[in-house]
DNA sequence: GAAAAAAACGATTGACGATCGGTTTTTTCG
DNA sequence: CGAAAAAACCGATCGTCAATCGTTTTTTTC
Protein backbone atom coordinates (compact mmCIF):
# COMPACT_ATOMS: atom_id res chain seq x y z
CA UNK A 1 0.00 0.00 0.00
CA UNK A 2 1.78 3.04 -1.29
CA UNK A 3 0.62 6.31 0.25
CA UNK A 4 1.54 9.86 -0.57
CA UNK A 5 2.54 12.58 1.82
CA UNK A 6 -0.86 14.02 2.50
CA UNK A 7 -2.45 10.62 2.75
CA UNK A 8 -0.03 9.66 5.48
CA UNK A 9 -0.66 12.90 7.28
CA UNK A 10 -4.39 12.37 7.26
CA UNK A 11 -4.14 8.76 8.26
CA UNK A 12 -1.99 9.67 11.22
CA UNK A 13 -4.50 12.29 12.16
CA UNK A 14 -7.12 9.61 12.56
CA UNK A 15 -4.94 7.61 14.87
CA UNK A 16 -5.04 10.51 17.27
CA UNK A 17 -8.56 11.64 16.62
CA UNK A 18 -11.40 9.26 16.90
CA UNK A 19 -13.56 10.66 14.15
CA UNK A 20 -13.94 13.76 12.06
CA UNK A 21 -15.52 15.08 8.93
CA UNK A 22 -13.66 16.67 6.04
CA UNK A 23 -14.14 20.15 7.35
CA UNK A 24 -12.63 19.34 10.69
CA UNK A 25 -9.67 17.54 9.19
CA UNK A 26 -9.07 20.49 6.96
CA UNK A 27 -9.31 22.97 9.79
CA UNK A 28 -7.04 21.05 12.13
CA UNK A 29 -4.49 19.77 9.69
CA UNK A 30 -3.83 22.71 7.43
CA UNK A 31 -2.29 25.79 9.00
CA UNK A 32 -3.11 28.58 6.62
CA UNK A 33 -5.03 27.79 3.55
CA UNK A 34 -2.32 25.85 1.86
CA UNK A 35 -4.90 23.32 0.88
CA UNK A 36 -8.48 23.54 -0.12
CA UNK A 37 -11.15 21.65 1.73
CA UNK A 38 -11.65 19.97 -1.59
CA UNK A 39 -8.16 18.55 -1.54
CA UNK A 40 -8.78 17.07 1.87
CA UNK A 41 -12.01 15.63 0.62
CA UNK A 42 -10.27 13.92 -2.25
CA UNK A 43 -7.66 12.53 0.05
CA UNK A 44 -10.27 11.22 2.44
CA UNK A 45 -12.05 9.60 -0.44
CA UNK A 46 -8.88 7.98 -1.70
CA UNK A 47 -8.11 6.64 1.75
CA UNK A 48 -11.66 5.38 2.00
CA UNK A 49 -11.38 3.55 -1.29
CA UNK A 50 -8.14 2.04 -0.08
CA UNK A 51 -10.01 0.73 2.95
CA UNK A 52 -7.89 2.69 5.32
CA UNK A 53 -10.74 4.83 6.52
CA UNK A 54 -14.31 3.96 7.38
CA UNK A 55 -17.07 6.45 6.86
CA UNK A 56 -20.66 6.93 7.85
CA UNK A 57 -23.07 9.48 6.70
CA UNK A 58 -24.07 11.20 9.88
CA UNK A 59 -27.02 13.31 8.82
CA UNK A 60 -25.33 15.65 6.40
CA UNK A 61 -21.67 14.86 6.00
CA UNK A 62 -19.49 11.80 6.08
CA UNK A 63 -17.79 11.11 9.32
CA UNK A 64 -14.54 9.28 8.88
CA UNK A 65 -12.52 7.14 11.21
CA UNK A 66 -9.49 4.91 10.91
CA UNK A 67 -10.30 1.46 9.60
CA UNK A 68 -7.58 -0.18 11.58
CA UNK A 69 -5.33 0.51 14.48
CA UNK A 70 -1.96 1.98 13.80
CA UNK A 71 -0.20 -1.14 14.93
CA UNK A 72 -2.22 -3.42 12.73
CA UNK A 73 -1.60 -1.14 9.79
CA UNK A 74 2.12 -1.01 10.45
CA UNK A 75 2.20 -4.76 10.69
CA UNK A 76 0.37 -5.17 7.42
CA UNK A 77 2.63 -2.69 5.73
CA UNK A 78 5.73 -4.46 6.89
CA UNK A 79 4.44 -7.80 5.87
CA UNK A 80 3.79 -6.39 2.43
CA UNK A 81 7.24 -4.94 2.20
CA UNK A 82 8.83 -8.17 3.25
CA UNK A 83 6.67 -10.18 0.87
CA UNK A 84 7.79 -7.89 -1.92
CA UNK A 85 11.32 -9.08 -1.55
CA UNK A 86 10.95 -12.56 -0.22
CA UNK A 87 9.52 -15.50 -2.10
CA UNK A 88 9.07 -17.93 0.73
CA UNK A 89 6.08 -18.00 3.01
CA UNK A 90 7.74 -17.22 6.30
CA UNK A 91 8.16 -13.63 5.52
CA UNK A 92 7.46 -12.55 9.01
CA UNK A 93 10.41 -14.35 10.48
CA UNK A 94 12.67 -13.19 7.72
CA UNK A 95 11.60 -9.66 8.41
CA UNK A 96 12.22 -9.98 12.08
CA UNK A 97 15.55 -11.50 11.53
CA UNK A 98 16.57 -8.65 9.29
CA UNK A 99 15.48 -6.07 11.75
CA UNK A 100 16.95 -7.66 14.80
CA UNK A 101 20.30 -7.78 13.07
CA UNK A 102 20.70 -4.10 13.79
CA UNK A 103 19.31 -3.84 17.27
CA UNK A 104 21.36 -3.07 20.30
CA UNK A 105 21.54 -5.38 23.26
CA UNK A 106 19.21 -3.10 25.15
CA UNK A 107 16.67 -3.18 22.41
CA UNK A 108 16.96 -6.92 22.09
CA UNK A 109 16.28 -7.20 25.75
CA UNK A 110 13.22 -5.01 25.52
CA UNK A 111 12.03 -7.04 22.60
CA UNK A 112 12.57 -10.31 24.39
CA UNK A 113 10.43 -9.23 27.28
CA UNK A 114 7.83 -7.89 24.89
CA UNK A 115 7.61 -11.32 23.37
CA UNK A 116 7.39 -13.00 26.72
CA UNK A 117 4.51 -10.77 27.56
CA UNK A 118 2.71 -11.51 24.35
CA UNK A 119 3.17 -15.23 24.79
CA UNK A 120 1.94 -15.10 28.34
CA UNK A 121 -1.17 -13.17 27.46
CA UNK A 122 -1.87 -15.42 24.51
CA UNK A 123 -1.82 -18.38 26.83
CA UNK A 124 -4.06 -16.86 29.46
CA UNK A 125 -6.32 -15.22 26.93
CA UNK A 126 -7.07 -18.53 25.29
CA UNK B 1 13.17 3.79 -0.90
CA UNK B 2 10.44 3.19 -3.42
CA UNK B 3 11.32 0.73 -6.16
CA UNK B 4 9.47 -0.25 -9.28
CA UNK B 5 8.77 -3.71 -10.55
CA UNK B 6 11.83 -4.16 -12.70
CA UNK B 7 14.08 -2.59 -10.13
CA UNK B 8 12.99 -5.14 -7.57
CA UNK B 9 13.49 -7.93 -10.04
CA UNK B 10 17.02 -6.84 -10.79
CA UNK B 11 17.89 -6.26 -7.18
CA UNK B 12 16.72 -9.72 -6.28
CA UNK B 13 18.78 -11.09 -9.10
CA UNK B 14 21.89 -9.71 -7.46
CA UNK B 15 21.08 -11.38 -4.20
CA UNK B 16 21.38 -14.69 -5.97
CA UNK B 17 24.15 -13.80 -8.34
CA UNK B 18 27.35 -12.39 -7.08
CA UNK B 19 28.11 -10.07 -9.94
CA UNK B 20 27.12 -9.46 -13.51
CA UNK B 21 27.23 -6.90 -16.25
CA UNK B 22 24.24 -5.47 -18.03
CA UNK B 23 24.40 -7.96 -20.82
CA UNK B 24 24.30 -10.90 -18.49
CA UNK B 25 21.46 -9.51 -16.43
CA UNK B 26 19.54 -8.93 -19.60
CA UNK B 27 20.20 -12.40 -20.89
CA UNK B 28 19.30 -14.15 -17.66
CA UNK B 29 16.40 -12.06 -16.54
CA UNK B 30 14.41 -11.45 -19.66
CA UNK B 31 12.87 -14.47 -21.35
CA UNK B 32 12.23 -13.37 -24.87
CA UNK B 33 13.17 -9.93 -25.85
CA UNK B 34 10.49 -8.22 -23.87
CA UNK B 35 13.04 -5.73 -22.81
CA UNK B 36 15.98 -4.14 -24.49
CA UNK B 37 19.45 -4.35 -23.06
CA UNK B 38 19.13 -0.63 -22.87
CA UNK B 39 16.24 -0.86 -20.46
CA UNK B 40 18.28 -3.06 -18.21
CA UNK B 41 21.11 -0.65 -18.41
CA UNK B 42 18.89 2.20 -17.31
CA UNK B 43 17.58 0.17 -14.44
CA UNK B 44 21.05 -0.77 -13.32
CA UNK B 45 22.04 2.83 -13.46
CA UNK B 46 19.06 3.91 -11.43
CA UNK B 47 19.78 1.27 -8.81
CA UNK B 48 23.38 2.37 -8.77
CA UNK B 49 22.40 5.97 -8.18
CA UNK B 50 20.15 4.79 -5.39
CA UNK B 51 23.16 3.14 -3.79
CA UNK B 52 21.60 -0.28 -4.03
CA UNK B 53 24.19 -1.56 -6.45
CA UNK B 54 27.93 -1.15 -6.54
CA UNK B 55 29.77 -1.11 -9.82
CA UNK B 56 33.31 -1.35 -11.05
CA UNK B 57 34.63 -0.85 -14.47
CA UNK B 58 36.26 -4.17 -15.25
CA UNK B 59 38.16 -3.45 -18.42
CA UNK B 60 35.33 -2.76 -20.75
CA UNK B 61 31.98 -2.86 -19.03
CA UNK B 62 30.62 -2.10 -15.60
CA UNK B 63 30.29 -5.06 -13.33
CA UNK B 64 27.53 -4.64 -10.81
CA UNK B 65 26.89 -6.26 -7.49
CA UNK B 66 24.50 -5.76 -4.62
CA UNK B 67 25.53 -2.96 -2.32
CA UNK B 68 24.07 -4.63 0.71
CA UNK B 69 22.84 -7.98 1.80
CA UNK B 70 19.21 -8.76 1.38
CA UNK B 71 18.65 -8.83 5.11
CA UNK B 72 20.27 -5.49 5.68
CA UNK B 73 18.20 -4.02 2.91
CA UNK B 74 15.00 -5.47 4.27
CA UNK B 75 15.86 -4.12 7.67
CA UNK B 76 16.49 -0.66 6.29
CA UNK B 77 13.29 -0.75 4.33
CA UNK B 78 11.27 -1.68 7.33
CA UNK B 79 12.85 0.91 9.48
CA UNK B 80 11.94 3.47 6.84
CA UNK B 81 8.39 2.29 6.68
CA UNK B 82 8.05 2.38 10.43
CA UNK B 83 9.65 5.80 10.62
CA UNK B 84 7.18 7.03 8.07
CA UNK B 85 4.33 6.43 10.43
CA UNK B 86 5.89 6.83 13.81
CA UNK B 87 7.15 10.07 15.25
CA UNK B 88 9.07 8.77 18.22
CA UNK B 89 12.60 7.50 18.03
CA UNK B 90 12.08 3.91 19.00
CA UNK B 91 10.66 2.95 15.70
CA UNK B 92 12.25 -0.43 15.73
CA UNK B 93 10.42 -1.55 18.81
CA UNK B 94 7.16 -0.15 17.57
CA UNK B 95 7.61 -2.07 14.37
CA UNK B 96 8.36 -5.26 16.16
CA UNK B 97 5.44 -4.81 18.42
CA UNK B 98 3.13 -4.34 15.48
CA UNK B 99 4.39 -7.36 13.71
CA UNK B 100 4.45 -9.65 16.69
CA UNK B 101 0.83 -8.84 17.33
CA UNK B 102 -0.10 -11.14 14.50
CA UNK B 103 2.32 -13.95 15.04
CA UNK B 104 1.35 -17.39 16.16
CA UNK B 105 2.72 -18.97 19.30
CA UNK B 106 4.99 -21.11 17.17
CA UNK B 107 6.40 -18.12 15.39
CA UNK B 108 6.83 -16.24 18.61
CA UNK B 109 8.77 -19.16 19.94
CA UNK B 110 11.01 -19.24 16.89
CA UNK B 111 11.55 -15.55 17.22
CA UNK B 112 12.38 -15.78 20.89
CA UNK B 113 15.08 -18.32 20.25
CA UNK B 114 16.35 -16.26 17.35
CA UNK B 115 16.77 -13.36 19.71
CA UNK B 116 18.49 -15.49 22.31
CA UNK B 117 20.91 -16.58 19.68
CA UNK B 118 21.64 -13.07 18.58
CA UNK B 119 22.18 -11.91 22.13
CA UNK B 120 24.48 -14.79 22.88
CA UNK B 121 26.61 -14.21 19.82
CA UNK B 122 26.74 -10.50 20.51
CA UNK B 123 28.11 -11.19 23.94
CA UNK B 124 30.72 -13.67 22.80
CA UNK B 125 31.60 -11.65 19.74
CA UNK B 126 32.44 -8.64 21.88
C1' DG C 1 41.86 4.27 -37.63
C1' DA C 2 37.52 1.74 -38.31
C1' DA C 3 34.22 -1.39 -36.45
C1' DA C 4 32.12 -3.02 -32.35
C1' DA C 5 30.77 -2.53 -27.63
C1' DA C 6 29.29 0.15 -23.82
C1' DA C 7 27.90 4.29 -21.65
C1' DA C 8 25.54 8.54 -21.51
C1' DC C 9 21.73 11.48 -22.89
C1' DG C 10 17.30 12.42 -23.34
C1' DA C 11 12.49 11.75 -25.02
C1' DT C 12 8.04 9.32 -24.43
C1' DT C 13 4.62 6.86 -21.97
C1' DG C 14 1.99 5.34 -18.03
C1' DA C 15 0.94 5.39 -12.89
C1' DC C 16 -0.41 7.87 -9.27
C1' DG C 17 -0.74 11.54 -5.64
C1' DA C 18 -1.93 16.49 -4.94
C1' DT C 19 -4.74 20.11 -5.97
C1' DC C 20 -8.79 22.42 -7.51
C1' DG C 21 -12.72 24.26 -10.33
C1' DG C 22 -17.15 23.34 -11.51
C1' DT C 23 -21.58 20.59 -11.18
C1' DT C 24 -24.89 17.95 -8.93
C1' DT C 25 -27.15 16.45 -4.89
C1' DT C 26 -28.69 17.07 -0.33
C1' DT C 27 -29.88 19.85 3.67
C1' DT C 28 -31.63 23.48 5.97
C1' DC C 29 -34.68 27.09 7.21
C1' DG C 30 -37.31 31.38 6.63
C1' DC D 1 -42.02 25.24 -0.80
C1' DG D 2 -38.00 27.27 -2.78
C1' DA D 3 -33.63 29.44 -2.45
C1' DA D 4 -29.18 29.47 -0.28
C1' DA D 5 -25.64 26.83 1.84
C1' DA D 6 -23.17 22.67 2.43
C1' DA D 7 -21.35 18.45 0.90
C1' DA D 8 -20.37 15.12 -2.47
C1' DC D 9 -18.97 13.99 -7.02
C1' DC D 10 -16.59 14.48 -11.45
C1' DG D 11 -12.89 15.28 -13.97
C1' DA D 12 -8.82 18.15 -15.44
C1' DT D 13 -4.04 19.63 -14.61
C1' DC D 14 0.50 19.22 -12.71
C1' DG D 15 4.53 16.95 -10.77
C1' DT D 16 7.16 12.91 -9.88
C1' DC D 17 9.00 8.71 -11.09
C1' DA D 18 9.60 4.04 -13.25
C1' DA D 19 9.88 1.71 -17.76
C1' DT D 20 11.36 1.67 -22.27
C1' DC D 21 14.11 2.89 -26.18
C1' DG D 22 16.45 5.60 -30.00
C1' DT D 23 20.37 8.24 -30.67
C1' DT D 24 24.80 10.02 -29.79
C1' DT D 25 29.24 9.84 -27.64
C1' DT D 26 32.98 7.49 -25.71
C1' DT D 27 35.87 3.42 -25.26
C1' DT D 28 37.84 -0.78 -26.68
C1' DT D 29 39.86 -3.76 -29.71
C1' DC D 30 42.00 -5.40 -33.85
Amino acid sequence: MQLGYLEKLVLQYFWDTDEADAKRVHRELTDDSVRTLNTIQSTLDRLYKKKLLIRNKAGHAFIYRAAMAKNAFLAQLMREVAADYTDNEDTLLAAFSSLSAEMTETQLQALASLIDQRRASDKSGK
